[in-house]
Order: C-alpha cells, then sequence, then structure tokens
DNA sequence: ATTTAAAATTAGAATAATTCCATTTTTCTT
DNA sequence: AAGAAAAATGGAATTATTCTAATTTTAAAT
C-alpha cells in the first residue's frame, strides 16, 4: 500500500469525529471489517491500548483476526489521520483516537496515559519555537510523572 | 546497579556542562575507561548517534568494547543525567549531551535532528499545560518536518 | 603490595515488538 | 460469474534492546 497523507495533522483542531467509512472512502480505502472492528475498538475503550490490547480485544468480535491485521489496520487508520500513534519511549505503541491538539501524560506509578488538551495560544507558542528554516508537519508533547488522584 | 535518581530534569536551566568524573563520582559510580569513553564520544560529535553509532566510535579508542558495555554506560549516564535519551517514535534511540531545555526536531528528509532551544517562557507555558493532579518529572517535545537548509 | 569484595565488562543467548513474505481470501469491477 | 486488485493470514524474520553467567577490573582494607 502507498503511503498515505494525512487530511490532518495530528496538533490541528477537529471538532466534529470523522466517520470511519467516509474516510476511508476519501482516500479509496476499502473499508473492511476488520479495519471497522479495530477502530471501534479504538474509540470504545479510550485507554490508548497498544497492538496486543486491541488484538485480544478485537478477537471477541472477530475471532481469527492475527496480529498482522491488527497492524496493518492500525497502519492503515494512523496514514489516514484517524488514530494517533503515541509512544513513550521505546515501549510499545500506543493508539488513540482523539484528534484535538492533545499532550500525554504518563503516569509512572499506575502505568495509565492521559490525553491534556493544548490550547490554541499553545500551541503557537510550541510552533512558534521552530527557528527560520524549520518547518513542522506534526509535534509529539509527553510527560512523565505522577498522577495524583484526589480521593 | 541501583537505578539512580538525576540530580537535573531534562527541561532544567544548565548551563555549565558538569564534567563527568564529578557527577560519577557524586554518585558513588565509577569513572570507568568505557563510560569516559562513550561520554567523550557523545559530547565530541553532537549529532545524535544510535547505540550502535557510539559503538563503532568507541571502539576506535577501545578496540575490545562491547555491545552490552555501551548500553550498560548510556544507561548509567542517562541516570546521571549527563546523557538525554531521545526516541523518535520506535526508531533507535539516540542520545543528547545537551542538558539544557531544548525540543528535538527530525528532518524527514535527511534524519538529522536538530536540537530546538526552548525559552524560559515557553518552558514554563507547557508546564501549565498540566491540570491539577498532574505532577511532571519531565517533558519531550518532538517535531517532525523539513529543514530547508538556505544555499 | 596483597587480598578481598563489590562493581563493571564481556560474549552470546534471549526477548519482544514489529515487519516481512508467500499464500489464500475477500472485495470490487466488469 | 470472472478477473484483477486489495486485504488478510500464519508464520518466519528482523532488530533494538535486555538478560545471563562468567570473567575482569576497581577501590578499599589490610
Amino acid at each position: 500500500m502507498d503511503k498515505l497523507v494525512p487530511l490532518r495533522m495530528s496538533t490541528e483542531l477537529n471538532t466534529s469525529q470523522p466517520s470511519l467509512l467516509t474516510s476511508l472512502k476519501e482516500r479509496g480505502v476499502r473499508p473492511t471489517r476488520q479495519r471497522t472492528a479495530v477502530y471501534q475498538c479504538i474509540l470504545t475503550k479510550r485507554d490508548h491500548p497498544t497492538a496486543d490490547d486491541i488484538l485480544s480485544r478485537v478477537r471477541h468480535i472477530l475471532p481469527t483476526i492475527s496480529f498482522a491485521t491488527v497492524y496493518n489496520c492500525l497502519e492503515t487508520l494512523v496514514s489516514c489521520g484517524l488514530v494517533r500513534q503515541v509512544n513513550f519511549d521505546r515501549s510499545p505503541s500506543r493508539y488513540c483516537p482523539n484528534l484535538s491538539p492533545h499532550a500525554h501524560f504518563k503516569c509512572e506509578k499506575t502505568g495509565e496515559i492521559f490525553d491534556l488538551k493544548l490550547n490554541d495560544s499553545l500551541v503557537h507558542a510550541i510552533k512558534d519555537a521552530l527557528p527560520p528554516g524549520f518547518v513542522a508537519e506534526n509535534f509529539d508533547l509527553t510527560f512523565n510523572g505522577s498522577h495524583l488522584s484526589q480521593n
């Protein structure tokens, strides 16, 4: 498959959740059962699952789906800009359907990953950190720390 | 070896380059020939080398050094806060001796990685993106894009 | 200077996430 | 229904990194 150019940047504002069908068809990518199921998994439980997590979840719906297919589907969804791939250091990639501009926070105690909304002014300020001659397609902002759940 | 607590955060301002000997001794970590050589390699050619790059460079000085040792040394240097580990997606980790607050920009055309200085106000603004209850030890900001070298 | 114990280095095996490959299946178009 | 293109599949391959067990080096104590 050719590498697809995402229509949206990971840091671009996007309020309306685009439908899978629309987004895939726009690019002549077939909305197969596997792709639909993988996407639904990511949308339903938004806990930044790994490919491994996704495989076991999606197998409840499509018991014979393979690892290779999960990776293929994820690649397609990321290329289409429907899903963001989230990496913390070199741990397994995680997948996130939130397309609005946000950073990621990983709690070192629980391993939980949180989306942190970035407001427009910060997004602008970050882009302004680029000196002349540097043109960015996207940026990633990740935090490591601890999340104090107030009980 | 126990996990070391870095004295400095990756995002903390640090003008004086700390000496290897001082930083290691402060923590009771032995300044071996291998560690010294690995650190020198990273300092000398600041092109964000991978462990593989470092192995071949350091072998000019210590021809028998092993891969395991390079990884061990890098782990120690990172734990001591003398070196930052830089990750872009899931490609091999790169190593950076620049301890001042900076982001990383990867040129998709050339693969080059650039340090981008972050001024204090932006560092503050980024930390302010954390909602109450989130305490970050550090953050990483990475850009992907293209670098237009003006000729 | 020797001895000793802890720490560090080493080579090679092991691990694990991801990608590749060759084949089969599905899907679209005619 | 047939043919062609795309996608899915299982398993093998890849690769960065970590682990392991044995050896060597180091710093400290005698």
